[in-house]
DNA sequence: TTGTAGGCGTTATCAG
DNA sequence: CTGATAACGCCTACAA
């Protein structure tokens, strides 16, 4: 800075002005200024920056992820990208963080933000309990959630997909077509996802007149899990005729439960997907499914941090995005 | 510090030597600072000790992602996860970064660098050409290449699976199985990784004694670009007994391609693929794949940068990772 | 084994 | 509109 503020023939003050205030200065310093800042090629030093500034202009995303999830989930890889493209827009960085063995979660993200690493967090953590929120959520470390807390009532800033809602019409949707046996092959228990599309479910099934059979069965969102569950759900005398599955690798299972006993989807049984990532290009036939449009979540989480990071105090964040029904060919 | 070391009753550099070099202290002064480390909750700022130390502790990794790309490859999201947890043991962290409409690669890494954001970068380009590359490489920005140059004599560090001998044990298995009739449904031509499956592939069937017909076809490496191809060469009345295929999310073309043309997977139509990401799973028959083990070159990358970053001087990078096969039901 | 002085590269504040 | 001065929080070098 201090070369260019010499080469320009200013004091180095002008040379910060010149990139954080342009305005300030006569067309004629600044004309001279960015002129000496191509010919040096300068760049400022953002450590410096963020210690005069004492604002930090990254923003972390957490991913417990285990090998299992990394594999099957491109949830978590689609939203880093959208969060990676956003931050870039705004001069912000996105850093990854997962879970660590020797510390526990809420532990890393207060040390993350004192250490200055990160102006805030976003969380994806299927498992974060009452408890854990409310120790982080008093300790001044910004953070938003994705997928909403398990306490409803939290005061806590998150975005998510509204799963319930989903779950309501992909269970609507079996029972037009006239289902009256239907399954629901669910996330595990612990995630609050799990309870939103049971909900959903339910209350499609109670607000049908006729009387309904509703079954719940928890997976664990991996392929070998679902293909197992609905091998035995197949085989038993009491099979459903609708399935509703809470991820589109879950619909996979079915479909290949449902070829090894050759069953025809959908005239013998149906599918319906809560959520379609990746796998849904795959699926034959082609799957109905409650379109999410979940890499919104990544966009309204990063904009909303950015703007607590920068201090323009956005109200609470409690944003539960609407979903629809594309309809396919498999119910 | 300041504060810690007033409640110790020491100097502000002794409490920098309590973090940084315990073993210079007495121990009951360490013991003494410790305690109002802990105390007072203290984490030392990042900027600050990156600023005094000029040393960056962060990793940048480049992934030009496009929406298709996102969706389908899961090796971009093994890869920042491996990258991820590998820094962090080392107390470093990743940043993500993108390609970015207005900015040049190179122009952007430069950037980055200069800025002072990373230490260095690690970068998936399947693209970047041998200009672009010369280029970064006489610009001081510490980088290694994710995938071999196009130009081997480039002096560039890079880690890079060893796809060529991949491809040559995926034709050999063909060959020996009796398919004298191969098709390679390559990656797109673009891409180095390309090159690589070609040549082997070609290698294998010369050092074959009978003459042996082979087509390459380079698809996108998604599974619209692949099905489309794959039901076009079925199809046709030069049908290959045996495919070999860049990816196994390509596999499951050749999977369906051939469900719908009622062949038989191994019996009327072998399928081997030279990569498997997570899409291996859902493939029935079991497919027969060369076992890349990918997840090792993110770990071997971030190793070497964080020991260019240390200033450890490590040797240059020309590492290509051995692979094996590994044979399922689908040839 | 511990403390002091000075600097890392930037910005805020206050004068002019 | 521009400049001087003093932080920001830490570390290196040197001195004691």
């Amino acid at each position: 800075m201090n070369d260019v503020a010499r080469l320009a023939g200013v004091s180095s003050q002008t040379v910060s002005r010149a990139v954080n205030s342009p305005n300030l200065l006569s067309p004629a310093t600044l004309a001279k200024v960015r002129r000496a800042i191509d010919l040096l090629d300068y760049h400022p030093n953002v450590a410096a920056q963020s210690l005069a500034n004492r604002t930090v202009k990254m923003i972390g995303l957490f991913m417990p992820f285990t090998q299992e999830q990394v594999k099957s989930n491109m949830f978590f890889h689609s939203l880093s990208a959208t969060v990676c493209q956003r931050c870039a827009q705004h001069d912000f960085v996105l850093q990854l963080f997962t879970a660590n063995p020797d510390e526990s979660y809420v532990r890393l993200f207060k040390r993350l933000y004192r250490e200055k690493r990160v102006g805030g967090l976003l969380l994806t953590c299927p498992s974060m309990n009452t408890k854990e929120i409310g120790e982080l959520r008093s300790s001044a470390v910004p953070f938003v959630l994705i997928g909403r807390p398990a306490a409803p009532d939290l005061d806590v800033d998150y975005v998510d997909v509204d799963n319930a809602a989903g779950a309501h019409m992909a269970a609507q949707h079996l029972l037009n077509k006239g289902h009256r046996d239907i399954a629901l092959l669910n996330a595990p228990k612990f995630m609050t996802l799990s309870e939103d599309l049971r909900s959903g479910v339910q209350r499609a099934c109670q607000e049908q007149g006729e009387p309904v059979r509703f079954t719940e069965i928890h997976s664990e969102l991996t392929y070998k899990s679902g293909l197992e569950i609905m091998r035995r759900l197949i085989a038993s005398d009491s099979r459903p005729t609708g399935i509703i599955t809470a991820d589109d690798l879950l619909a996979l299972t079915v479909k290949r439960a449902a070829d090894e006993a050759r069953l025809r989807i959908p005239e013998d049984i149906a599918v319906i997907s809560t959520f379609a990532s990746g796998w849904y290009d795959v699926m034959e036939p082609e799957l109905t499914h409650v379109d999410t449009g979940f890499e919104r979540i990544g966009i309204v989480a990063a904009e909303h941090m950015m703007k607590v990071i920068l201090k323009k105090n956005p109200p609470p964040l409690r944003t539960v995005l609407d979903v629809k029904l594309t309809e396919g060919k498999s119910t």
